[in-house]
DNA sequence: CGCCTATTTGATCTGATTCAAACAATGTGG
DNA sequence: CCACATTGTTTGAATCAGATCAAATAGGCG
């Protein structure tokens, strides 16, 4: 499979979202591109690191994190085609966390200065760049209600519509069922859980007929009664609108 | 005490984190602002809404929540003089949560249209209130990381690290003492506990002689012991630099 | 095949919740 | 200025969701 060597995922993302003009669209293109392709688990960006570009992910699975002082992990979000998880670099000069692939990944690096000027020169995408990591936002917030106030089965499901309907608005999901490269101990760390409860809940997700998982794939068995488990209500997630910037 | 009519709070906030210049000062100065004094535990914006304007908190103590399906209420953020805790606003037409007053307070409320015009008047400016909505996401992240990875013990000292030095930026402490406004039931939903364990282990908090608090007034006993129990690293409050947008 | 990593299972333990009730504070109206 | 109501804090006891520890399986893959 071919693997887009310019921004083009992001512009199929943006455009699930506002329409584009001609000249933003070339704006976009114009955008300097250094494309790299990363084995999984390899760090793209540190905790404390300055960095001066963004990375755009063309194909593959991203995931930021964070590894406490007693030595636990906390996983704060994934990413997907189409993602620019390292967006906030852009006006928050040293990283507070870390942006690792989950899988072999090809990311594409975007200087911040070509991303300056692009906001200079076409305030709309400024804006629609904004929303980007204020939806961002939304979701470590959804994520937090979850980690604070759900059981861990709820916690599970919840993810999984989360996954399953941002997977959607990129074309990644076909008849219910889509790639999950997250190992049970990534879940468990991005959930605020041991890996034991995942396992044991995912197994109570299965018996429920909810989810049917082997081998890295998920299919939604029954998407009404899991977004029922997992309190699922989309809204944060800002996919709606095309009302703009 | 005299509140401020004007968004001098916001400017002062502003200039903690970088120099503005005369036409930056006087473009903030002359924002239209519409104040309001509000009773404690008023909601501002409700989830659903579609606000037309944002608010900046002149005087008081604000906080934004969600009450998730199952009754249970999650606390996202408390919000002092100089915030707009909704300037997501301005990009995500649709409120995923809402925001209230902890105390009687003291808002501005300010066109999202005046926003738009400063943004695109003073791109400089838009690019230091897009920081501050990613500082926002920094903290969601950190909060995230607690309630997901942290004891009880250690969450709490943590947000008296936090609130301490926030408000230390906007000059709200006075002999490591500082206004508490609230309780413990909010305390619990914020971190994702139960106000009985809150409860016993702010009472370990006092023992371990790391703080005292009553009356809504607390004051650290010793800022470094409370930071090493809270595993607190300033660095995600990009309070820091002075370089900028 | 053999190694390494992920999943699964079992047994035990504990941090935190829940329920229930007493006890301060703070405020309100008479 | 007191009596009452309301809201917040504290305490005790019982319980549980989820963690921890330890070990057995099961996949992938070079």
């Amino acid at each position: 499979m071919h693997v887009s060597q310019t921004p083009e995922p992001l512009i199929r993302k943006l455009e699930s979202i506002t329409d584009l003009t001609e000249a933003e669209r070339a704006a976009l293109l114009h955008l300097p591109l250094s494309v790299r392709s990363l084995k999984a688990d390899a760090d793209i960006v540190r905790e404390q690191d300055r960095p001066s570009q963004c990375c755009l992910v063309l194909e593959g699975f991203l995931f930021r994190y964070k590894i406490l002082p007693a030595g636990k992990r906390q996983i704060f979000s994934f990413h997907i085609a189409g993602d620019i998880p390292d967006l906030q670099s852009l006006h928050l000069t040293v990283m507070d966390h870390n942006v690792a692939t989950l899988v072999p990944s090809t990311v594409g690096f975007i200087p911040h200065h070509a991303i300056r000027e692009l906001c200079l020169a076409q305030p709309r995408l400024a804006g629609i760049l904004w929303r980007d990591t204020l939806i961002d936002a939304a979701v470590f917030r959804e994520w937090m209600a979850g980690i604070g106030r759900r059981s861990a089965y709820a916690r599970i499901a919840h993810l999984f519509c989360e996954l399953y309907l941002r997977l959607k608005a990129v074309g990644l999901i076909k008849d219910l069922t889509f790639e999950l490269p997250i190992t049970q101990a990534g879940i468990a760390d991005a959930l605020g859980l041991s890996t034991v409860h995942v396992n044991r809940s995912l197994q109570e997700l299965r018996a429920a007929n909810l989810i049917s998982l082997r081998g890295g794939r998920l299919t939604v068995r029954s998407w009404e009664r899991l977004q029922q488990a997992g309190e699922f209500d989309p809204t944060y997630l800002h996919l709606d609108v095309k009302a703009a910037a």
